[in-house]
DNA sequence: TATGTCTTTCTACAGATGTAGAAGGACGCG
DNA sequence: CGCGTCCTTCTACATCTGTAGAAAGACATA
């Protein structure tokens, strides 16, 4: 069992850096034995059908995904712990200067997921297109929902007038900032992804959104980011 | 020629709607001839290698957009008709009344692109994921080239205070909102697409996201949206 | 009408792919 | 040890796919 468990991973692994690396189309069982490493028709024996492996792979993306925004759990924790002196109930309100924290941490989270999780983002836009036109696929991929449920509740905290539908556009603003860096829409001027100055950017996106959707005045900065 | 021009336009056609419904995975030589009902090998002859007939596709898909955008025009013409007393020099600021006016365009144009032209948009989206691992496409695919164009050149004149970056910035987070919509992604709460409902919170959503990035407030409306 | 040049259609074929089932092997249990 | 069960590996095969080239047809010009 610990066994199985254990190829199951590393079958889904590899079929995830195939999907990053070559688009769903590169996702074929004896690809995926090549790619792991396995005697040929392993991966045909553990997902017998096309439909099956691609389902395995999106579970585990979703899993991955899971994992990590909770783990990030941006609002919560630090941000009671950053303003000591507000340690009310956690209905408190968030300030700009929250807000501000906030912003930055999401940005961390982007900027993982555009570097060293570079290969898991990219497949998981590939299976949210292949969801289009497989609608079980959805059901599995609960894409967002963990993002979705943390952007409810931070920009409930933060009074903004709904927080329902102003959480939904925030995840999909950033998102939309997501996957405007990955796919490099904007290369010819952006800067290099990792680089200090992308890292930046980012944040000011960010930070301007969520200071947007939360309702509140951005507050003054004292570094206007300048670029180009 | 007339001919041959033709051929091309009703193959790459073809091609775009195989992509929009099956995938890049679906796009093959002979499903394009069955659907576009051309004698088999027709497309073969037309683009002899697969990556001339996914270029030819990605060719017809930026031209397609760029039209759109282009006739669109979001910025410019009728705004100027709109606040007629204030025909000045093209440099004219845009106050709070034009960017609403301009929002509730943006959000036209991506309802369309969600219904009427939601092939044409999936397909789009799965080029720009190829486009990910082949980056000769990137360079056909001028993508968001109009629409950042007309972004910077609108939040320029609207006095924003980095109008290259926060057009950028704008793009992203307007095709966020889109691609949101377009996989449904969450789509056990949102409201059926084309729906009034869904074209009012998709243009609350632009309208704040442009304002939030024209760094203006946004002016008290009389009617704060709710759902839910 | 004969000829030459395109365009279009048809055919061939090597290799990849999805899927199923047989063969082989490890391992616990009587 | 013999046996049954599960996991793993190998093999087979029908179908699909990419690609190339031959055959057939349209059409203008001499």
């Amino acid at each position: 069992m610990a066994v199985r468990r254990n190829r199951f991973a590393v079958i889904t692994d590899a079929a995830i850096e195939l999907v990053a690396e070559l688009g769903m189309r590169g996702l074929t069982h004896r690809a995926v034995d090549a790619r792991a490493e396995l005697p040929l028709g392993s991966t045909s024996a553990y997902f017998r059908t096309r439909k099956a492996l691609i389902e395995a792979v999106v579970r585990r993306l979703a899993d991955l995904d899971r994992a990590d925004v909770d783990r990030a759990d941006v609002d919560r924790a630090d941000v009671d712990r950053a303003d000591v002196e507000a340690t009310g109930p956690p209905t408190e309100p968030l300030g700009p200067r929250d807000l501000d924290l906030l912003a930055g941490r999401i940005a961390g989270l982007l900027d993982q997921w555009l570097t060293s999780g570079r290969t898991r983002t990219l497949a998981r836009y590939a299976c949210l297109l292949e969801a289009t036109h497989h609608p079980e696929l959805r059901d599995i991929l609960s894409y967002g929902t963990a993002s979705r449920t943390q952007a409810r509740a931070l920009l409930a905290r933060a009074g903004a007038v709904n927080p329902e539908q102003r959480g939904n556009h925030l995840v999909a603003c950033v998102d939309g900032l997501l996957f405007d860096r990955l796919v490099g829409a904007g290369s010819l001027t952006a800067p290099p992804p990792g680089s200090e100055q992308s890292r930046a950017d980012l944040h000011q996106a960010v930070r301007t959104v969520l200071f947007a959707m939360a309702g509140t005045d951005l507050p003054e900065t004292g570094d206007p980011p300048t670029r180009g």
